[in-house]
RNA sequence: GGAGCCUUAGCUCAAUUGGUUAGAGCGCCGCCCUGUCACGGCGGAGGUUGCGGGUUCGAGCCCCGUAGGCUCCGCCA
């Protein structure tokens, strides 16, 4: 037996107990004699102490100790000499006095040091399984650990049932890049890492599952960025017999079991509900974060027949008018207002208009152009006071509303204005919101197409599915749906189609050829055609979720092996060549290689 | 595919206008130290300043290129 507690249970009831611990040595203190060594496990530090007067053997070897070597000791727990108690450390109170030593395994030199915060995310993912030793990976690893256990208890509670898909599956033309996995047995076929269990899900709702659910790793090949890495994890949920509102129940009441469990913290549900044409409107994107308010102000009306041309212009070829105000921040520097021009102009404004209202004056190189009627619209419309900075947009309206909230997101961070709010611990800190009736459709101009926005099984509204005959696809809304939590889209879903017929519909509306239905979707086609319930779900981004709860910037602190922005494994280096007879078992000739082909020598 | 920022000792950082032998703390090695808890003291090792080129009497510093890391845009149904 290696030990008969961690190093977090020892208090002073315990003393004169014999006891043994293992673990690494986190801290050695070496006075010549007296030789002290926290000892530290999973669940904590106990400070040992070696004695020479005791037994000056055991008090040799210890000498010899390094940082992160690992070691047995036994030893009986005694109280520490007065005054020297340590009110920081849980065990603080006593210590233990060893009579036997073993030292299980010796550590090089680390790499770097584990009590301090490290910015080299390069040297920490190829050292990873000792970065994680670091106390801040640590608690990641279990908050991860709760939040997926409060899943399955929750849903398990409400009739779900989880049951696990292929990840050996097939590529489909819409979405995300897939990852390819050659097959030996039939040559020259691929099978797909799935982007998610879409189809499946719906096809066990189709079997009579009824409630399922999955914590579920998703695969697609795209460019990666703090929040996403090629491999990720959902928790996948399919219902049938339900409407949104059934949906959004079960998720709020999951999110609380989440948040109690991960932190004991009350979220306020049911969460507020944005239209998306409302989110756009008000805040410039599909997932605002309402954390602070500036909202978008339509002023339109009042410029229809003002005698400034970029504005009157926008509106004459149909756009739209639309300013925030970024309370006291007239005070924004030179500098700062060229950084927002251009975030401006990479989303598609010519410019950025602004107003700065100083000393009581408006500082704007365009307010010469304004009439006086349009100067008390604006001063009324956005309440317009001392120290204010008004940001204009005047485009189409999609375009003026992306900037101006870009804009507001870029003020609202110099500004710190969401600051470390999501770190915090109460239940307000914590936004949640749920944004409805997303396009059904988008116009692909690069690929002269129709795309679906969630997925091509997303149901219309059934207000809107007349618009179909009309070819006005356009403005189809879905039955669609995401949660954001912080201006972060944590998850989304959707009711699903479950008549074939208008299913048929759909990819037809998509340019889904009837040979590409029958060879891509052919089994959920006649799958519908058996009796399938009307049904639909939700996806969470559990690595979102958790970095969210965790306070973090990356999904990469709360995955236990990630890898890094160009997809590479630091530690494994992986991806990796293979061995050449590998690659033959599986019928596949790189493409590098095919100028050799010539010359290769010919194998017996 | 594009943009930005970064790269100096194992780690975190410094190095005045371009000017002597590139420094400090931590870590590492050695010695000393019997109540510390970020123990302390003395000594030591450790550098192709990412790499390549250029400008210059002289480059860690300026210029060009390149590699790597991170962030963002595109992309991610």
């Amino acid at each position: 037996m290696y030990r008969t507690h961690d190093c977090n249970s020892l208090r002073k009831t315990d003393i004169g107990k014999q006891v043994t611990l293992a673990g690494w040595v986190h801290v050695l203190r070496d006075h010549g004699g007296v030789i002290f060594i926290d000892l530290r496990d999973r669940a904590g530090l106990t400070q040992v102490v070696f004695r020479p007067e005791e037994n000056a053997e055991v008090a040799k070897e210890a000498r010899s100790l390094g940082s992160e070597d690992v070691i047995e000791i036994s030893g009986r727990v005694a109280a520490r000499v007065p005054g020297t108690e340590n009110p920081k450390l849980a065990t603080g109170d006593i210590e233990v006095i060893p009579n036997r030593l073993q030292i299980l395994n010796r550590a090089d030199a680390l790499p770097f040091p584990i009590d301090a915060e490290i910015h080299n995310e390069d040297l920490r993912m190829t050292y990873r399984y000792y970065d994680l030793r670091r106390p801040r990976l640590a608690r990641n690893l279990r908050v991860r650990h709760r939040v997926a256990k409060a899943t399955r208890d929750y849903l398990d509670s409400q009739g779900y049932i989880e049951v696990e898909t292929p990840i050996l599956s097939k590529s489909t033309p819409e979405g995300a890049r897939d990852f390819l996995v050659p097959s030996r047995l039939a040559p020259g076929k691929f099978y797909a890492l799935p982007q998610a269990p879409q189809q499946y899900k719906q096809l066990l709702m189709v079997a009579g599952v009824e409630k399922y659910f999955q914590i579920a790793r998703c695969f697609r090949d795209e460019d990666l960025r703090a929040d996403r890495q090629p491999e990720f994890t959902q928790i996948d949920i399919e219902a049938s017999f339900v409407t949104p509102d059934d949906i959004f129940g079960v998720t709020e009441g999951m999110l609380r079991a989440i948040f109690k469990a991960a932190r004991d913290i009350d979220i306020k549900a049911p969460f507020d509900r944005l239209t998306y044409r409302e989110a756009i409107n008000r805040y410039g994107s599909d997932k605002p974060d309402r954390r602070f308010g500036v909202q978008l102000v339509d002023i339109s009306d009042d410029f229809r027949s003002s005698g400034f041309k970029v504005f009157r212009g926008a509106l004459d070829a149909g756009g739209v008018v639309k300013a925030i105000n970024a309370k006291g921040f007239a005070g924004i520097t030179t500098g700062q207002i060229e950084e927002l021009t251009e975030t401006a102009k990479l989303f598609g404004a010519k410019g950025l208009a602004f107003i700065k209202v100083e000393n009581r004056e408006w500082k704007s190189p365009i307010v010469k152009f304004f009439s006086d009627a349009e100067k008390a619209a604006l001063q009324s419309k956005l309440k317009i006071e001392e120290g204010d900075l008004i940001l204009f947009g005047a485009d189409k309206w999609e375009t003026a509303c992306e900037v101006l909230g870009r804009t507001r997101l870029r003020v609202a961070e110099i500004q710190d204005l969401h600051g470390k709010a999501a770190k915090g611990q109460s239940g307000s800190d914590w936004d949640f919101l749920w944004v409805t009736d997303f396009p059904l459709m988008q116009w692909s101009a690069e690929e002269n197409k129709w795309n679906a926005v969630h997925h091509p099984f997303t149901r219309p509204k059934a207000a809107d599915v007349a618009l179909f005959d009309a070819k006005k696809f356009g403005e189809i809304r879905a039955e669609a749906y995401d949660v954001v939590l912080n201006g972060v889209e944590i998850g989304g879903g959707s009711i699903r189609i479950h008549e074939p017929e208008l299913q048929e519909k759909m990819f037809e509306a998509l340019g889904v050829s009837t040979e590409d239905r029958q060879s891509l979707f052919g089994h959920l086609l006649r799958a519908l055609r058996l009796g399938a319930p009307p049904h639909g779900g939700i996806a969470l981004g559990l690595d979102r979720l958790v970095m969210l709860i965790c306070g973090e910037d990356t999904i990469r602190d709360v995955m236990a092996f990630p890898k890094n922005n160009r997809g590479l494994d630091l530690m494994t280096q992986s991806p990796a060549d293979v061995d050449p007879r590998q690659l033959r078992e599986l019928s596949i000739r790189l493409a590098s290689e095919k100028r050799l082909e010539g010359r290769a020598p010919s194998r017996p």
